[in-house]
DNA sequence: GTTTGCAGGTAAAGCGATTTACTAAAGCGT
DNA sequence: ACGCTTTAGTAAATCGCTTTACCTGCAAAC
């Protein structure tokens, strides 16, 4: 069990030099005061003996940790079913790398875990934090406001409460309204909607955005073509099965999430009928595997990886004392026709 | 920018006693030394004043961090598609969380970057490591053999070179023979395989079970009926094509991950064949979608979950100078039957 | 009445870097 | 030869906690 322990002071015996040129070497500072001679005698002590600062005491004396954390806060069972942890965390990482730091990731079940959030910050683990969801929930919402007041570097990601923090968020509004318009363009007037309980990703201002559209379209309000699911496509299944009972029957449903579209084309075809020659189905994110339904489902592309990316710019501007441009940043969705919808017109729907 | 500093010592002013005894209260140490009426000031001044141990402070002096690392080990563009990273993350939260440890997670592109994995151990950013991918790369494993050797704490999850790390993996070639088997029972024999060019979750000896499993049933071995595709459906679209061309015309495909065999049946569907009437296809991993295809796809489930909490475990063993119960430990898929074979009768194959 | 024991603490020495303030020696102009 | 600047470093303080070894005062024991 050797797990060795160099230290500073063994590679400076070893260059011949104190532990303060090995500092400076190492971190490259004070360069013009160090003959290169000597600089190069410390390199090569450093790395004959394999020698890497440790972590905890640099950050001690210096009062900063070179990590971000990232809190993915939501219920259990939704770490399973979420497609968009892994894009997240690939634009975090991307920004991260640039500024050697590295990522903390903590998955918060339940409100009472928030308190993670705080000690991560308080105890100096993490520079500065990014937060995934959750930031409705008037506790966790609490938390987070005391730490910003508290001026702890942090950044919301698509909160429903933007106004007060610091947070990117995705504008899934004018996402939801380029889809529905789509779907009226292609002379649907019955259509359905699958969204969620709980307010997340905006899904509230959603149902509301879907409502304004068709009323703007001249198409009169039917309440009962709404139904709730989450982001088990099973849910979305039942949801569909029992749209599929309403009279006139829709001729198109939205979904506010891919997830939930695969679950509702699923019931679609069990009932027997036709994507999109019976009943056209648009989800909401472009997930990977999007393109690959039967049909290819019509979508719209939400830029999580940008979100990632965007999030942790704007850390970075709080971790380093600079103003970010803007206290709340929008990234906008990209509607992607394929073949759900039927308007690609040569496709003409599947059966079961 | 407040940024509040609570130290030790201020906690220990207001209650009136020193820094070493704030220590051992909040500490839970020495507990019989210290009057319940001092632990209790203490516990309210800590309170009072928003008290967090400074993580960097304890760790030094302790030399030990408590925060365990993910590397995952893959090219660039492999983390937008490899829906297994939350699963595995799941599993190793949970038991992180009961060791009150906290996860780093890095992502590693390519060889070079290797070095993070040596850098976060030495530097004892990290009490250990958890490594997944990438052991078969000659490089990567040269250096976790040498930091095993130096007696740091280190698993690897899903390598290839299994007895000489500490790790472990899920038995993809029982896995893969039990889809086989499935399918030869079905009465199909023209089987063909949609496998990945990289060496990794084993796909080689997974082969190589595919070829055996075939020829134990008697059936003689067609290498054109093999292609090469990776975990982006597109790959197993094109992979798909060129099988349809092969005289006689495979009647069954085994692709060796769920991404391809939706990519396999978008192809089907595009040469206006049938799932399972002309084609059945057989998946691997049952991701999350892989009920909601159509028609639901037959595959093997890949514990994933189990995977992370396992690692884990065995990761906490080393942390903690105990000898896990074995240097490596293998997990096992399980076959599940859906309609993409054909084999619940009933169904009848999807049209395009 | 001294000793012993114990309850209930505290002082001080680290942990291993960074960083500020200082210095020894060499160079240089006159 | 003298002072001044520059070069090339170093000593020591510090970050905030943990932990070992020690201390003090009081009660019980002999």
């Amino acid at each position: 069990m050797k797990r060795s322990k160099v230290t500073a002071r063994q590679v400076a015996r070893r260059a011949g030099v104190s532990p303060t040129t090995v500092s400076f070497v190492l971190n490259n500072i004070r360069r013009d005061q160090i003959s290169p001679a000597t600089r190069q005698r410390v390199r090569t002590a450093a790395s004959d003996l394999g020698y890497v600062p440790r972590a905890a005491a640099r950050s001690l004396v210096r009062g900063r940790s070179d990590t971000l954390g990232l809190a993915l806060v939501y219920p259990h069972e939704y770490i399973f079913i979420d497609p968009y942890a892994p894009n997240l965390l690939t634009g975090i990482s991307e920004v991260a790398r640039l500024h050697n730091f590295r990522i903390m990731v903590e998955i918060i079940h339940e409100p009472a875990e928030i308190d993670l959030i705080n000690t991560m910050l308080r105890s100096g683990e993490v520079a500065g934090m990014l937060q995934y969801h959750g930031a409705g929930d008037d506790e966790i919402h609490a938390c987070l406001m005391e730490l910003t007041g508290d001026g702890f570097p942090l950044v919301s990601l698509e909160t429903t409460r933007s106004n007060e923090l610091y947070s990117v968020s995705i504008d899934h509004m004018a996402g939801t309204r380029s889809v529905i318009e789509h779907l009226i363009k292609l002379g649907h007037r019955d259509i359905a909607c699958i969204t969620y309980d709980a307010d997340e990703r905006h899904v509230h201002k959603r149902l509301a955005v879907f409502h304004e559209t068709l009323q703007a379209a001249g198409i009169p309000r039917r309440e009962n073509l709404v139904r709730y699911g989450y982001f088990e496509p099973a849910t979305a299944v039942t949801a569909m099965h029992s749209l599929l009972q309403e009279q006139p029957r829709p001729s198109a449903v939205y979904c506010m999430n891919d997830m939930m579209a695969i679950g509702a084309m699923t019931a679609i075809r069990e009932a027997g009928l036709r994507i999109p020659g019976d009943i056209a189905v648009a989800g909401y994110d472009d997930v990977r595997f999007a393109r690959f339904t039967s049909p290819p489902l019509t979508t719209a592309r939400a830029p999580e990886v940008e979100l990632g990316r965007r999030g942790a710019e704007m850390l970075f501007d709080l971790i380093n004392d600079r103003t970010p441009p803007e206290m709340q940043r929008t990234l906008h969705s990209e509607l992607i026709v394929r073949d759900s919808c039927g308007a690609r017109g040569g496709f003409n729907g599947s059966r079961p």
